[in-house]
DNA sequence: TTGGCAAACTTTGTGCGGTAAAGTAAAGGC
DNA sequence: GCCTTTACTTTACCGCACAAAGTTTGCCAA
């Protein structure tokens, strides 16, 4: 049971840098749960980011393949339309398992009684 | 139902960004499972950081009064202990409940079967 | 007894990247 | 016709993560 772990148990390498960044995860959040997509201006109020905060996101996002960028015209007024990619998809559930197995670590590891810490042999 | 949520349901700005931070989410949950304290060694190999990384790392979490850090000498050695402080476990566990909420976010919205993406109405 | 090596950190420097402020463009009232 | 609003993009700053170099102390070996 021990010998399952390797040393470094917490190093959660995996955990995604592109994906991690808050104002991305909650943006990503979003269209995973829209796979229709969203427009700037639905993400811009449900993930409550500036305009330009917003944008360079999605400039990342979309360099990093996680997501598609359509311009197109709606009512004569620009409109940008971003969905998720499969890959987008994949790496975010990914990015997920890990914050699972975050939660998992912990609740395993938690021992609310033991206020002194006298538990846990080594 | 829709009326629950408000119009920034994505944003998530309970995330605590001196805990999100990679190095530091993995040194506290070491932490956090490890109610007895760990060492600076210890915490070094479990968490795969470097040493000045760590020092860095450790320098900010108790200057945000999450860990405690005590310098005794063993071995004629100087040793580094660290400790989760009780303010550091309810502002830990504060942001792992935001993690269950984003887990719990995409699962009320996932429906892996719409590969088209042409269902979810609005 | 000192010279080197290693353990255990700390300090410094650099570059990336998140954020905000300013800029652009076009529609639509007044 | 100008001023505001919507819908973004671009630019600039600055804070922070990371790594590399520095420091201190102990121990072993020659």
């Amino acid at each position: 049971m021990r010998s399952r772990k390797p040393r470094s148990a917490f190093a959660y390498d995996a955990l995604d840098s592109v994906i991690h960044e808050r104002a991305r995860l909650s943006v990503l959040t979003c269209l995973i749960t829209h796979p229709k997509g969203l427009g700037f201006a639905d993400l811009k109020t449900m993930c409550a980011l500036t305009d330009g905060n917003l944008s360079r996101h999605l400039q990342v996002l979309r360099s990093a393949k996680l997501i598609d960028i359509s311009k197109d015209v709606d009512h004569s007024r620009p409109h940008t339309f971003c969905r998720i990619t499969a890959n987008g998809r994949k790496r975010y559930l990914e990015y997920l398992a890990v914050l699972e197995q975050v939660i998992k670590d912990v609740v395993a590891g938690e021992k609310p009684d033991t206020s002194d810490g006298a538990q846990v042999p080594a």
